[in-house]
Formats: C-alpha cells, structure tokens, sequence
DNA sequence: TGTACATCAGTGAACGCGCGTTCACTGATGTAC
DNA sequence: TGTACATCAGTGAACGCGCGTTCACTGATGTAC
C-alpha cells in the first residue's frame, strides 16, 4: 500500500485551505490588491512566515482562489444547457446562478471583483475560466436543432452574452442582498428571454 | 464686478486637478483600495499633508473620479439613442463607446475596475451613475414608436441590458488594446442586433 | 520492531521601509478702511 | 492708492504602526536498514 496522503501532507493541506478560506472572508470587505500577507495568517493564527510554504505571495494565493471558485463549474453549466426548451432552460440557468450565489457568496464576489481587479494574474486567471466557460457553452449550442445556420462566430457571440449575462446575473443577486433576490431574478429571466427572441430570429 | 474666481482659488483648483490626474495614472497599474496618499502627492510634487485640503481620504477621490468619468455622458448618451434607424443606432452607440475608450482610457477602466471594487462609497457612486442612464436611456426608448404596449418594467429592464453591454463594451475595448479593436467592435455591434431583435420580437 | 538519520511545515526575532495623520509654521492672496 | 490685518493652500518635521521578507531554529513526521 502506498501513501496516498501521510499526516504531514494533509496538515499541509489544512493550513492551505484555512489560509484560502481566511482570505476569502477578508475579501468581502476589501480588494486582492490591498489584503495583506500577515492579515491572512493572523486570522488563520499561524506565523506570518509560514504563509511561504504555500504561495509565493497574494497574487500566487488570489490565482489558488479563481480555480477554487469556478473550476468546478464547467460541469454544471453543460447540463443546465442540456434543457431543450427555451423558457425551461432560461428557468435553469437563473437558477443555476442563484444556487450559486446562496452556496459560494464569497466566491462570487471575488469573482466580479477581481474580474477586473488591479491584479494582472488574478485578472487573466479569471478571463481564462469565462473563455472557456464561452467555448462550452458554444459548444452545447452547436448541438441544438436551432443552431442549423449559425456560423462558428455567431455561436461563440451567442454563447459569450450567456457567459456575462450569468456574471452580471450572479452580481446583481449578490447584490440585492436577501430582500431583492427575487426581484434580480425576475430581472434576469426576461433579460434571457430577450436574449433567446434574438437568437429565435437571428437568421430571419 | 464679483470674483469668479480669485488667483488662490484657481491655484487650488489646479492643485486639486493635479492629484486627480495623477491618481488615475497610478490606478491603471492597481485598484483604488492599494493606492496611497502618498503615491498620489509624490506623483504631483506636493507634501502629503497638502492632500487634506482637498479630499477627506482616497475614497473621498475616488467618488470625485467618478464624477468626471461619467458625469459628463449623460447628454452624449441620449443623443445616440435619438437615431431612429436600429443598424444605425447600433453604428452610433458603438461609436460613442469607441470614442470614449480612445479618448478617456484611465477613466473607462477605473470605473471598470472599481464598479465592482474594494471601496463602497466608490461602488455606490458608480452604480448610481449607472441607474440614471438607465433611465435616461428608457426615457429615451419610450419616445419611440417601436415601444407601443411596453410596459414601464420592461423598458427598464430593455435600458438596463444596453447600459451593462456598453459597460462591458467599454472594458472588452480596452482589453483588446490597439490591435483586437476592430473584432472586439465587431462582436460589439453583433451582440447589439442580436438584442434588437429581441426587442422587435418581444411582444410576439 | 527498533534505531538513526533526513525532511520540512511552522516558529519567532529582527530588519528596514513607507504608510496616514498631527501640528505649528510660512508667506502669498484677499479684504477693510 | 496705500496700509494693516485676516485667510488659508501648501510645508516639513515628527509620531507610531504594520508591512513583507530574511534567517536560523525546532520538533513532529517520514524513511532506510
């Protein structure tokens, strides 16, 4: 038997993840750019040195953090897409987004925020993950029926309006707070069902 | 014959519109959040203290940029949307985008940048910002003939989208520097028809 | 199983540095007569 | 017009503080035999 993880890797990881997840809580009150080495371990309570056996510095944690945030996603987004009717697939999506929201708040936020945030790593880190997000979803369409006609451009069009209308959907539900979610989604579906008349007419 | 503006007064005046500039060059490298007060007077060749005689803090500079970035937009907005012809409304809107990103860089991307950013009084100034074009671009859509029978609500919801697609038009421009201009104008105008058919066909 | 040595996550003291803010000041500009 | 006083934008020294980074270290965990 070998040693898929002995006790002193999986400290390591522990730490790891505290230093991530205290990171992520100070993040709500402030930007990357100005949270601090030592802010973050103090609020794990290791020493301010130890930080160093994990990221070479914040912008190296900030990048740790977009992968923790939407690395999972790409999964989830395929199949919500898989929906065939438009109003049940715009049902989907609004509520993929919210779910999202309700489950990793803090993630959304750092996402929206360091999305155009004044740390360059960080910011390609993030525009990567929606590329990608905009080819898979391009991809889902190419699959549908509707699509007869579409160019590969008009596709990858289509599909990067769905990747920032669910940014901008999760921003708006993030900040509506707990009183005006319903009204930010309300918001959202007939934003997307704009989106799909477009679309439905797009080749008339 | 009053003073409109005495030699001291206008000297002020100068001081005040140097630290702002100054500023905006130091946030083309990082967020409002990281930048010092010291940075800012270092930059302009005045004592730090000189800064208090003109702003409360950096949050207190930051909502003053804001109101020079997009404080002077309102009347250029609404003359674009008077276009009556949809391609060339689109043609038009892109154009002022464009035009804005060519000639206020900084400016475009510090709102980019601190719309969703680390500083709350900022945030709020921009997004109050953001909601009075909004209305002005209703008001303007509700002038036209092509809105017979939309309600209030959804006229609002139609101005939103547009303002967040010239938002991100603005950013997309800048990311794609001097060279991806022209594509990035292209997928803009694209996404535009795409939502103006939309809007065409929304009370099928 | 026991022993001797290697590894390495986390420690704690120390460093030089730039920060925001205070304060009493200076001297050009403004005002009253 | 000239004079005496008030205003106030910008100065410069000083402060205490928290920052990122270095370094030699400790002691629990891992490995070889």
């Amino acid at each position: 038997m070998s040693h898929p993880m002995g006790i002193r890797q999986a400290q390591k990881q522990k730490t790891r993840q505290a230093l991530l997840d205290a990171a992520l809580q100070l993040l709500e009150e402030q930007s990357l750019s100005s949270l601090g080495l030592r802010e973050v371990t103090r609020a794990v309570g290791v020493a301010p040195t130890a930080f160093y056996r994990h990221f070479r510095n914040m912008a190296d944690l900030g990048v740790a953090l977009v992968e923790e945030a939407l690395g999972s996603l790409h999964l989830m987004i395929g199949e919500a897409l898989r929906e065939p009717r438009d109003d049940a697939r715009i049902e989907r999506t609004v509520a993929l987004v919210a779910e999202l929201v309700r489950t990793s708040p803090a993630h959304v936020r750092f996402i929206a925020r360091e999305r155009h945030g004044g740390v360059a790593a960080v910011r390609a880190a993030i525009g990567e993950q929606l590329d990608r997000f905009g080819d898979e979803v391009a991809a889902a369409f190419a699959r549908e029926p509707e699509s007869a006609g579409w160019s590969g451009e008009d596709l990858r069009m289509l599909a990067g309006v769905y990747v920032d209308h669910m940014v901008m959907t999760a921003s708006s539900l993030l900040e509506a707070g707990p009183g005006g979610e319903e009204q930010a989604g309300v918001l959202a579906r007939r934003q997307l069902r704009l989106i799909s008349l477009g679309r439905r007419h797009w080749l008339d």
